[in-house]
DNA sequence: GGGCTGAATTGATCTGAATCAATGTCTTTT
DNA sequence: AAAAGACATTGATTCAGATCAATTCAGCCC
């Protein structure tokens, strides 16, 4: 399904600290190898009892690596690259519950099975470990599990603010959403904002068409909200009124 | 805002268990009050410590305990009744997120104001905790943080779903999940199943109108799917034909 | 029981987004 | 640089569910 390389951790001592959001650089916990860091500083002993089962996985654009209903064996730190969640209907209705980037952790889960299917946008890098082994260093960091409630809290706000997008805003307030969405994640507001993902996976996000969506886009720019560019980068030319747009404010 | 009455701990000693979704009786962590139980046994000795600044609030129907918006100052332990949660636009639009019920934690942020409000359906009643208490708790009792984050886990399992629905059911279909959501509330599937919201709180739980929600209700009779009660009772006739409806099997 | 009030149902019409249908534009391959 | 294939845009038409508009029903409180 993936293309998989067992970790290649160097021997060299050095201080162990896993891959998050936080975005300072440091070395992921599974694997030693270089990544976004986050979260817990753990000494150096430790690193030889933590690394051993730790896979660091490569997966290619457009392969899946969490198969939605699949028994939860694993779970995983996304090292590098954007990964899409997704859950589908049996007539191919898909709706894409998230996009996870550098240092998001996925597969929690509660019951036995993945309730989500995760696939690789661009070529994603990720350390793998297997549940029962995530249960143990939890029991042995518990900054590692306070890390993962406030990672799930965020996620649940998340999911409550896609909610009220998918049950009560327009179209063009999802889109106007979506974009502000995405410029959190690059430093300067007025530059360029990547959308790695397709206008289908955008729609399927959205919970809408790609019709829809490119119809909404062209309105934008017509509108001179957005500047589309090329290589699927967008430009927010009037923040005010997009966030007017996106909080319901406007007609 | 609400009736509020400081905590009646009794001064007989006990042991003391955090009120929760497993439905075994036992006492609030917070106010020592007999509850439906959960999680994590804590000796005598800890009683005293952790009941002194607890309350008990009592909170009418229809009347909001967390406003959106406001200042995250507190945090929630459901021990009695049904709640809604809900996030609004300005304009009067309204999602909501969820219902929740005897044992739900509620107020569980990471920023500093509630993402999303709260009212009483029916007359609840609640354990309110200060959130500097809530991390004391949960540097005490590691097991509190990691019940927590199995909520907040299962939570966003839900959330996933109510995404799918949102984006991608008809009408129908999501009417039907909504049913069988409610079925799982009740020991025997075959029984009438409450729901104690109006058809106004489901509309906006699904992200219909109300008088879709009516219309395919009575679509669901006729199609001699379910039975409908007097006093907010549904009682499912045809379990297998509404989970193939619910899962997007059916025209 | 009889009026009162908010909630729920049912009907007629409208509309935003879906669907169906070309056409246009990048990207990759050779 | 040309061809192929995937992705994106734009246009015409349809339709599921919203909106507007009456009734009807279920609790209540005397």
């Amino acid at each position: 399904m993936s293309d998989q390389t067992t970790c290649q951790r160097d021997a060299r001592p050095r201080r162990l600290i896993l891959a998050g959001a936080h975005r300072q650089p440091g070395y992921c916990l599974s694997c030693g190898i270089r990544a976004q860091s986050v979260c817990s500083v753990i000494d150096d002993d430790d690193i030889a009892r933590l690394a051993e089962t730790a896979v660091e996985t490569l997966v290619l654009p457009g392969r899946s690596f969490i198969e939605e209903g699949a028994p939860a064996t694993d779970f995983y730190n996304i090292t590098s690259g954007n990964v899409k969640l997704f859950k589908a209907l049996p007539d191919g209705r898909r709706q894409i519950t998230g996009f996870a980037t550098t240092g998001h952790f996925l597969g929690l889960a509660v019951s036995d099975l993945y309730a989500f299917g995760a696939e690789a946008i661009d070529t994603v890098r990720l350390c793998r470990f297997s549940r029962a082994r995530m249960r143990l260093l939890m029991d042995d960091f518990p900054r590692l599990e306070r890390r993962l409630l406030a990672e799930a809290s965020n996620e649940l706000v998340a999911a409550q603010n896609q909610m009220l997008l998918l049950g009560r805003k327009t179209a063009r307030e999802r889109v106007a959403s979506f974009l502000l969405e995405r410029v959190r994640e690059v430093p300067n507001p007025s530059e360029d904002v990547p959308l790695p993902m397709t206008r289908s996976d955008m729609a399927d996000y959205l919970g809408l068409t790609i019709e829809t969506v490119s119809r909404t886009l062209s309105w934008m720019r017509t509108e001179r909200l957005v500047t589309i560019g090329k290589g699927h980068t967008v430009r927010i030319t009037a923040m005010e009124r997009l966030h007017a747009l996106a909080a319901g404010e406007a007609g």
